[in-house]
DNA sequence: AGGGTTATTGGAAGCGCTCCCGGGCCCTAC
DNA sequence: GTAGGGCCCGGGAGCGCTTCCAATAACCCT
């Protein structure tokens, strides 16, 4: 292994001929320092290889410079959905440019909870970003319990918290479903994500306006996971309640993947038969037969902008919550 | 918000009335407390709802309690494969075991690299999971220079680490050719990942010893990403070149889903006219039309392993390098 | 030339914790 | 009766950095 031990500050000084609190400065680029001292500082930082220890930086300063990324799902296996990758890539993309680190949790156990009030109470980290909470989810009142600041990713059910940033779901599903009427379908149905989450109550809130406003019957609605298997049993439960259904605004991505499956399984022909659009326009979406028309959620987007708005609250700003807008892709299936 | 200020322990100490030492003996369950004092400090810690800072901790004992898993790949997009899911998953759960923290760094750009350096230099973590490099990855040489334990998630291309968990991929390989060439197939193609990369280069060798031991003609090869697009190009290609081709031994599910969609749009049925095997056994195995029969590495386990391994080093043991099992899954493509 | 700023500078006091050490204490063995 | 050996216990010295402060030094204006 290579060196045994990193020079500190204080080797540092000392090779340069100044004080330690010069040299502090000089590093931290602060001012009242002299070309002179400041030259012959930078020279031994080079020399030694000296790179500050965070963690001594972090106790003085009370600034740890590393932020969480909080997921919690019920069921470990959502995580392998494509959309957390992309938050995390949008989050990742946006922290790169500072010097903040990312600490991963993943709060789905209790063990996962008490982790992550742990590092609330121990301010472990500078600051919070806590996704895909469910109605019930503990982790939603944590926020106001600690003094660190949190940005929430898409709402909880039934609080609006001081910052977030969500995508437009019940605008998105709108959309959609005003596409499926102008296709001349009528009788639509919705398979909705959980409802004890916003994303699935506000997607199958936009299917409930805009089939209002068109004066149809807006009752054709089963519930299910965010998956593709809880997509194909739902439809396969659509279609033996209302077997006249000519058109479905699937939940999510994975969710339409699984009806499309179930449709073909069933001998109905898309977009023949049945016209099928999706919510999220992940990768799955050109992967399946055929391609899926779907809402565009900005997903990277998402990621992006809850670090941002981390940012500027650790700067002590004042950001104000915001909505993602969502556009419809017209693909194959509708 | 709430509280403004943690305890910290000297609040503690006085509250229970004993010295700052005594409650660190007994936060830290060290010997040589009196039961009386033990409970003493046990109630102000409950009282005042003290949780040690971490930061002071670690400058005190020079451990951060935190690993960070480094995932480098050139292109970001591939960080959404469900693969790394599986990955961030299995480390997760073997670290939630324990108090330490994920420190999660994708170290695509060279952003990424650099931060690496940094997280090595002024050990900002106890130790490092490294993943997925290239042959030319400078990250590979980084381990021998700082002295902090690294484990390396499969192997880089031109050296043995010291400490690295693996799936057999040349075994997996071998298995899957060896099942076409059980099946009757007698051209039987490849279609590689990278070949910068081991898992790529060592799957390709898998191939090369069955079909050296049937003395079947191994020159069907095409090279791609470890992608869909990657595979269904390939498979393009290899439809070309080879028309004669009756089955294909892909480098990844990715790849094969590729083909499978290639395969189908040049009129091929599968497994009828040509037979594909994947590689990777993830959920888009299932997802596949028809079902893949796919070489299965336990992603899971490769990620706890590489967690577990990590671990024991931490712990000043000496751990050997793993190799896990892979096996071949039945479906319907092959 | 003199009073008042404004730049530099190093000393020293922390940040909140761990842990070594030496001093009591009590108990046992001779 | 006393010399050892545990056990407890608190004092205090760090861990490596930032930052306040008081002390100089350099500079401006009238």
């Amino acid at each position: 292994m290579g060196p045994k031990r990193q020079p500190t500050l204080d080797e540092v000084a000392a090779r340069a001929g100044v004080s330690r609190s010069a040299a502090s400065r000089v590093i931290n680029n602060a001012r009242h320092v002299s070309q002179a001292k400041r030259d012959a500082v930078a020279r031994a930082v080079v020399e030694l290889g000296f790179v500050p220890n965070p963690t001594a930086r972090a106790l003085a300063t009370q600034q740890v410079g590393a932020v969480v990324l909080a997921l919690s799902h019920h069921d470990p296996a959502l995580f392998t959905d494509p959309f957390f990758a992309q938050i995390i890539l949008g989050v990742n993309a946006e922290l790169e440019k500072t010097e903040l680190e990312l600490l991963l949790v993943l709060a789905n156990s209790t063990q996962g909870q008490a982790r992550l009030q742990r590092i609330l109470k121990s301010r472990r980290a500078d600051g919070v970003m806590l996704m895909a909470l469910h109605g019930d989810d503990p982790l939603a009142a944590l926020a106001d319990q600690h003094d660190i600041p949190v940005v929430f990713g898409g709402r909880p059910l039934h609080a609006e918290p001081r910052w977030y940033v969500d995508a437009d779901n019940r605008g998105g599903s709108r959309l959609a479903t005003e596409h499926l009427i102008g296709l001349g379908r009528r009788h639509i149905a919705v398979i909705t994500g959980q409802m004890d989450t916003d994303a699935g109550a506000s997607r199958h809130r936009g299917y409930l306006d805009a089939m209002a406003v068109a004066g149809l019957d807006p009752s054709r609605v089963e519930h299910g996971e965010f998956t593709e298997a809880g997509g194909a049993a739902a439809m396969t439960r659509l279609l033996a309640a209302y077997p006249e259904v000519d058109a479905v605004v699937a939940g999510s991505d994975a969710i339409a993947a699984g009806s499309l499956r179930a449709l073909k399984a069933h001998g109905r022909t898309v977009p023949g038969d049945v016209a099928v659009v999706g919510f999220d326009d992940l990768l799955t979406a050109l992967h399946t037969d055929p391609q899926l028309t779907t809402v565009h959620q900005p997903v990277h987007g998402l990621g992006r902008e809850m670090a941002k708005m981390l940012l500027s609250l650790i700067a002590g700003e004042e950001p104000h919550p915001l909505i993602l807008p969502t556009r419809l892709v017209h693909r194959a299936s509708a």
